[in-house]
DNA sequence: AATTTTCGTTTCAATAATTGAAATACTGTT
DNA sequence: AACAGTATTTCAATTATTGAAACGAAAATT
């Protein structure tokens, strides 16, 4: 492992969940000496990756990630059309969508378009979508390579509500099915009382790439809007793919 | 310079002008040798920051960095209350307007809002903003700290246009108005037959964060309306400091 | 107000990684 | 088929990285 590497994996530390961190908390989290974490943010920091709060002393990524990611957007543009198919799907089903993205292994919403309803779900784009417990990361399994499924569900599988699926069995079993319908559910999986339905688009090699998912709450999904919506979602996801310039497996 | 600065200097050769990259081309701009280049760039891509485009071989940048950026917005929230100003200046002045953050020495439009108008200045977020030929630009330097403005000043000032300010004097004498004004203006500095307006906002030592200007057309700029527009964005940049939770100056 | 704890930063000699020139592999072109 | 332009890999000399421990500063506790 090189320098850069042991360097750059911290930033996989810095999460919607965890914006701020400590240095101690960063040595420990990656299993490195303090002293070398201090060198790697202090190179990080002079790049702009990261910065430090003059108060707290806490370490937060900077403004440079904010510059790069344009310059990602417009070397490579997802936003522009993403924001029309999910314009798309709020407004023939008027609930909340959002479509996410998978980078290092972790798929995170990358875009969210909110239901004009006073009843709605609350998603932030960036937030970090567990595989095995929401509709958005069982398709993305469920066309995903073995070793990929494996790694994913061979870690802790934490049970975020009484209805959580956390048997790697029983995950493996739906993506089975869910890939033979294009779109996947999750009933309860993060949230009670939320019910979400997804499904994936590709990249040029055929594997997934990111997710297009509806979330509702439950009162408003009775059992043939799933598959109404799982239906919609899927040719969403078609157009996504060609956006994308990738090719739909099988 | 550690390993880790001479490979994120390379994220500095990336920009809207230029998204793709050939390692040969890295390797002169950087003055690094070819075969550094290469490991600072797998490290790079190991972390998700840059990846290669499988068919013609350059780099570009990463997924990772769209991740990153979302986190750094949900820990310091900026686009939250500046989509608010910058449509509160379209809707006064039926504008193109946008806002300009400074990162790593370098100040590049951040957001951007589109006037209603068949006619109006077209640009994308993520674009360079030289200091010596914008709006944006020039107040941030009439704000800017004395060795910053020598640094920038220093440096071979291209002239985009026949009428682009390229005398260091005169950009200076034009900032000291500037900063006395509390906003900006140039005319055709970057494209002809354009006149932008801007103002700055502030950080918490009263340094220049970022600017908002207004992009428009030369023929509906007749002289009183720019300094009306300049006054409406100084009050607006007051309110971006604010929300910053920066300072005003003087 | 004094003490303890916690955290960030610096130091330094042993160590292990980085370095770049040159060779090699690859791709598309004449 | 040879050529030109790139991207990778190799390898021994060199140089930077390494982490334990010391230090300093701030916050929490007594």
């Amino acid at each position: 492992m090189t320098t850069i590497d042991k360097a750059l994996t911290l930033l996989a530390c810095f999460s919607s969940e965890a914006p701020s961190r400590k240095l101690t908390e960063l040595a420990h989290e990656s299993g490195m000496s303090k002293a070398g974490v201090f060198r790697y943010l202090s190179g990080l920091t002079n790049a702009g990756i990261v910065e430090q709060d003059p108060e707290t002393r806490q370490y937060r990524l900077g403004a440079e990630v904010i510059r790069l990611a344009q310059v990602r957007d417009n070397s490579f543009p997802i936003r522009k059309w993403m924001r029309t198919l999910l314009a798309q799907i709020t407004d023939r089903t008027g609930e909340t969508c959002h479509a996410g993205l998978v980078s290092q292994g972790r798929l995170f919403t990358y875009m969210v378009n909110d239901s004009p309803k006073s009843l709605q779900v609350r998603i932030d784009p960036g937030i970090n979508l567990p595989y095995h417990a929401t509709a958005s990361g069982q398709i993305f399994l469920a066309f995903a390579s073995d070793e990929f499924v494996d790694a994913q569900l061979s870690t802790n599988l934490s049970a975020y509500t009484d209805t959580t699926v956390t048997d790697p069995d029983r995950i493996r079993d739906r993506c089975l099915t869910f890939r033979q319908q294009g779109y996947s559910m999750s009933e309860g999986g993060v949230e009670t009382d939320v019910i979400s339905v997804a499904s994936a688009f590709f990249d040029a090699m055929g594997q997934p790439a990111g997710t297009i998912a509806i979330q509702a709450p439950a009162v408003r999904m009775p059992a043939e809007m799933i598959s109404t919506y799982g239906l919609l979602l899927r040719q969403i996801a078609v157009m996504a793919t060609r956006h994308y310039g990738g090719e739909v497996p099988g």
